[in-house]
RNA sequence: GCAGAGGUGGCGGAGCGGCCAAACGCGCUAGCUUGAGGGGCUAGUGGCUUAGUGCCUUCGAGAGUUCGAAUCUCUUCCUCUGCACCA
């Protein structure tokens, strides 16, 4: 059968047995897992498949130990990407249709039907859940809904009302990417080449001009340079306007007109024009310091950049430069009408000391990178951010700075910005560091200040405090990550939750407000326990008081809002969180706050699982490079087992895992040829008719049967901790290579008959059924089995088969083997018989004592004491000669008659082995001058 | 810059103080097998040796601790990931 019909064959039985429906019953343990919903706009890729496999092998497991296990699924559409995507099919974006035919496979005719962002959804949930169920993950499909669902919404309003009333909401200002067209905030997807507009912080100090009104205003990156300003720059070819701001009249580039009236006051005026020429010369003064400024000219002046002017301070190597080509060049100061005294007497004024560099850090750095003149701007840049990076690493104000003396740089520039904001010395202003970027839209995108924004205040302490407490109470997975989380939950602060656009649900507080797609997805799996139980509510209905009942249990209720209580109540609180490695520091960490904000302590997560990601071929996935295996066609190709283990089990949880054809081309192969054994013993044991009596049944009766049934149940034992754990690449090993390799030998040793394994089968397959659904189905109905795998239950282990004894015979084996072998290519020869002498029990007793005592001469004295050693004290000397290297590290051995049964019983294997006669015995058995080459653990052999 | 992870064979990756030339997988080579085949089986895949199942050399680089280190400590070089309002 091929691999699509059986899983078609199991996963029709499975929905029709309603196995994974699962409903509260009082008697049965509940576990209530869930993944990370899917973002509907496009379809899924194989990486995809890795969370929700491991969920769901995960989810199958404990269903196997008998829990009632709830794995419900959903669809977040918050937020503006599946609009952004509706809009570029609608605008036939060459680069989407394209991704979507050659990728995915989706022609023009059905792009053309996705111009709305609803069918947009619609179409690839679809999708996506057909995918899903082909992978045989075993959800609830019932609770399914999506993040714009109005019921949905009344449950996010409901979740915001309480963080109000909690006072956990705050409004405030907040600087964010901006699209001055759309009037949006702009994120990645909505930008020409997904570029990530990265904001940065400027502040604009002002300088007031001598005997004038006028304000110069100047942006800077590193507020603390101004305790050692020593003049102002201006572009002595810049235009700069006059602007009316608030009651002062600001001196400024042109292209920051349009800054101050988004970012800091929407009224400002041109009122007037200067140009550089009236400016230079002049004297102004600024904060800080207690002196004036000379204002001169520069050639590196940007005047798009910041306010268009900058104050110089000569600690800069660009400063520096300038300022000495201008000291250097007479007609130049001619030129622009300065005062040479004035420009001969500008000098650096040291404020910072950064170790291992002289006072003067813009002459010393500049040196270093070997800088002769202004002119060499990208040496000077580079040399620039060296020194800036020095400098706030290492740097400490010196005793000069006043009160900013002795504080390292980071702090100095914190306080600094404090102190000036408050003496409205300076005002923040931000740019888009990584300019220009823009809009999908064409128009650039700007740095925009968003007033009235409202944020989750995650800084709240006390909201802190108990998050911390949930972290440190939950199990983690990987370990690693509690760190992570720790360390983020102290580092949260306010987050913006509103956004002008966008799907998902209307911010209660701001009907012109969405609320964001990280906000509203933070508790939605309470949503499930109830969300196919409200079809009987109009959406009205499931007001405040509605889930404060459901969810909280405040209030009275009725009948119908009990039953609604009680499911809520069996499944929560939620007993595994599972996503990928990604959402470590957003969704997660708000996952937990949300949680221990709204609910009790009781209902607080108990775990979270996180995944790496899935390369191709060892390459990151990416549509640019046309490498994305999407996971349907991954099914088609390879049948959903073989995907669901190949994106599992080919590394750790916590690293990335890589998908190959080959990798995958080799499980399924395994597949097939456990499957022609299961099928064989499935028959051999139909013709018995039953079960074999224990006697008969090989896994009892013979000695590579113990062995292969000690094996099985040492691997049982391994495999339930492993679960525990979700060790996939472990676990793989344990149960699935070691187990196909453990069946290769024991065929080997059983002239490749497998008929007999009817028992180990019916162990192994729902040990393995939670990787490999589909297959465990079929094998389980080969073996005779009734019912479904998929709830029987987890194999126990027989720990009274698990012979250590069987398993270090056995070792001694395949070693014997390996030894003749090498000895006949050794040799070159083909031996009409091989003899075997297994090492004499004396020796065994030497070999403890060597072990034991380890140095020479305590050895030969201990062995002295021994009345029969000391009549073959050569034998010891020779022992304890060899051993002398490994003394330290000699294991136990087993005894003569141990490895003479283990060996005995190899015979046949042996003889059909190598194809001549074979003799196992005692060394003193024998004559031959090599029998007393014997060792415990390693017998003489003799070919003839 | 800050935080985190990591550097082992032709490759992916185990090993986290001795049993390790290195699990498991892939690739490669030779032979066999099959109705062609991306299939199966057997052997080989650092070097040197061998009536003997052994020895030597390796785990980014350097130094140290130890009877013994890929594994512990220190120094150093390099690589990757994240740094938010974006799903």
């Amino acid at each position: 059968m091929d691999s699509t019909t059986l899983e078609k064959k199991w996963s029709t039985r499975w929905t029709e047995a309603k196995v994974f429906q699962v409903d509260p019953v009082s008697t049965k343990e509940k576990k209530y897992i869930t993944a990370a919903f899917p973002y509907p706009n496009s379809p899924q890729h194989i990486g995809h498949g890795r969370t929700y496999t491991t969920t769901d092998i995960y989810v199958r497991y404990l269903r196997l130990l008998g829990y009632n296990v709830l794995f419900p699924m959903a669809f977040h559409v918050t937020g503006t990407p599946i609009i952004a995507m509706a809009k570029r099919i609608a605008d036939k974006d060459e680069d989407v249709l394209s991704v979507f035919e050659r990728i995915y496979g989706i022609s023009r005719e059905t792009a053309a039907g996705l111009t709305e962002p609803r069918n947009l959804v619609m179409h690839f949930s679809h999708e996506i859940e057909e995918g899903m169920k082909e992978m045989g993950y075993s959800i609830d499909w019932r609770r399914k809904f999506y993040s714009f669902d109005q019921r949905f919404n009344k449950f996010i309003e409901w979740q915001f009302k309480k963080f109000k009333d909690m006072g956990l909401l705050v409004q405030g200002e907040h600087a964010v990417p901006w699209c001055p067209k759309d009037n949006n905030a702009v994120g990645a997807h909505d930008t020409k080449g997904d570029v990530d507009p990265e904001i940065k912080e400027f502040m604009w100090i002002k300088f007031r001009l001598k005997n004038s009104d006028l304000i110069l205003v100047t942006g800077t990156t590193r507020p603390d340079a101004l305790l050692g300003q020593s003049n102002l720059w201006i572009d002595p070819h810049g235009k700069y306007k006059i602007v009316q701001v608030k009651d002062e009249k600001w001196v400024v580039g042109d292209a920051a007109i349009a800054k101050i009236h988004s970012q800091f006051d929407s009224n400002a005026k041109i009122i007037g024009e200067i140009t550089a020429k009236e400016l230079i010369g002049k004297w102004a003064k600024g904060p800080i310091v207690n002196y004036e400024l000379y204002i001169l000219p520069a050639g590196f002046i940007d005047i798009t950049v910041g306010s268009g002017l900058v104050y110089s301070a000569l600690e800069d190597p660009v400063d520096l430069y300038e300022l000495r080509k201008i000291q250097a060049d007479s007609t130049l100061v001619k030129q622009y009408g300065l005062d040479p005294n004035v420009v001969a007497k500008l000098k650096p004024i040291p404020i910072i000391n950064v170790e291992g560099m002289g006072e003067d850090l813009g002459d010393s750095i500049g040196k270093e990178f070997g800088v002769t003149s202004a002119d060499q701007k990208d040496k000077l840049e580079e040399a620039k951010g060296e020194l800036n990076r020095r400098v706030f690493r290492k740097g400490i104000m010196k005793n000069s700075c006043g009160k900013y003396s002795g504080m390292s740089v980071p702090d100095c520039q914190e306080l600094i910005k404090k102190d000036l904001q408050k003496s409205q010395d300076g005002v923040m202003f931000w740019e888009i560091d990584n300019k220009p970027v823009y809009c999908r839209c064409g128009a650039e995108v700007i740095a925009n200040v968003v007033k009235n924004q409202w944020f989750l205040n995650y800084g709240d302490e006390s909201w802190k405090t108990k998050a911390r407490e949930c972290i440190n109470s939950m199990s983690i997975i990987p370990e690693k990550n509690r760190a992570d989380y720790l360390y983020i939950a102290g580092w949260l602060r306010e987050k913006a939750c509103t956004r002008a656009a966008g799907l998902g649900t209307r911010f209660p507080f701001d009907k012109t407000q969405m609320i964001e797609a990280l906000s509203d997805s933070t508790i939605y799996m309470a949503f499930y326990t109830i969300a196919h139980l409200l079809n009987d509510f109009t959406p009205e209905q499931l007001d405040e008081k509605f889930f404060d009942y459901v969810l909280l249990g405040k209030g009275s209720g009725n009948a119908k809002l009990d039953k609604i209580r009680e499911s809520f109540v069996y499944w929560y609180p939620l007993d595994s969180r599972h996503s990928g490695a990604d959402l470590v520091r957003n969704h997660l960490p708000f996952f937990i706050f949300n949680h221990v904000a709204i609910f009790d302590k009781k209902h607080w997560p108990k775990q979270i699982v996180t995944n790496g990601f899935v390369l191709m071929d060892g390459k990151k996935m990416s549509k640019s490079m046309g490498n994305i295996l999407p996971l349907r066609k991954a099914i088609t190709e390879y049948g959903a087992d073989v995907i669901r283990f190949s994106v599992v089990c080919g590394a750790d949880l916590s690293s990335d895992t890589d998908f190959n054809k080959t990798v995958a081309e080799g499980t399924r192969t395994r597949i097939e040829q456990i499957a022609k054994m299961v099928e064989s013993s499935g028959k051999a044991w139909k013709i018995l008719m039953g079960s074999p009596a224990s006697t008969a049944d090989p896994l009892y009766g013979t000695h590579i049967g113990k062995w292969l049934n000690s094996r099985l149940n040492r691997r049982i034992q391994k495999a339930s901790a492993l679960y525990e754990k979700i060790q996939m690449r472990e676990l793989s090993l344990e149960i699935f290579y070691g187990v196909f390799d453990d069946l290769k030998w024991y065929g080997k040793r059983n002239n490749g008959d497998y008929s007999g394994l009817h028992s180990f089968f019916v162990k192994w397959i729902p040990l393995i059924a939670p990787f490999m659904p589909h297959y465990a189905e079929e094998f389980w109905e080969m073996s005779g089995q009734t019912g479904l795998v998929a709830t029987a239950k987890f194999p126990e282990v027989d720990p009274s088969v698990i012979s250590d004894e069987v398993e270090a015979g056995e070792a001694l084996v395949v070693k014997v083997r390996e030894d003749i072998d090498n000895l006949e290519t050794l040799l070159k020869k083909k031996p009409t018989k091989i003899s075997i002498f297994v090492a004499n029990d004396l020796k065994r007793r030497i070999y403890t004592i060597i072990a034991k005592e380890k140095a020479f001469d305590k050895i030969m004295k201990a062995a002295s004491g021994d009345p029969e050693m000391k009549t073959k004290m050569d034998v010891v000397q020779k022992m304890a000669k060899s051993l002398a290297k490994n003394v330290h590290s000699l294991g136990s051995v087993s005894s003569a008659a141990d490895e003479l049964v283990a060996l005995i019983s190899a015979i046949d294997f042996f003889k059909n082995e190598f194809k001549c006669e074979i003799e196992v015995m005692l060394e003193d058995k024998s004559q031959h001058e090599r029998a007393k080459n014997a060792m415990p653990g390693k017998p003489a052999i003799v070919l003839d």
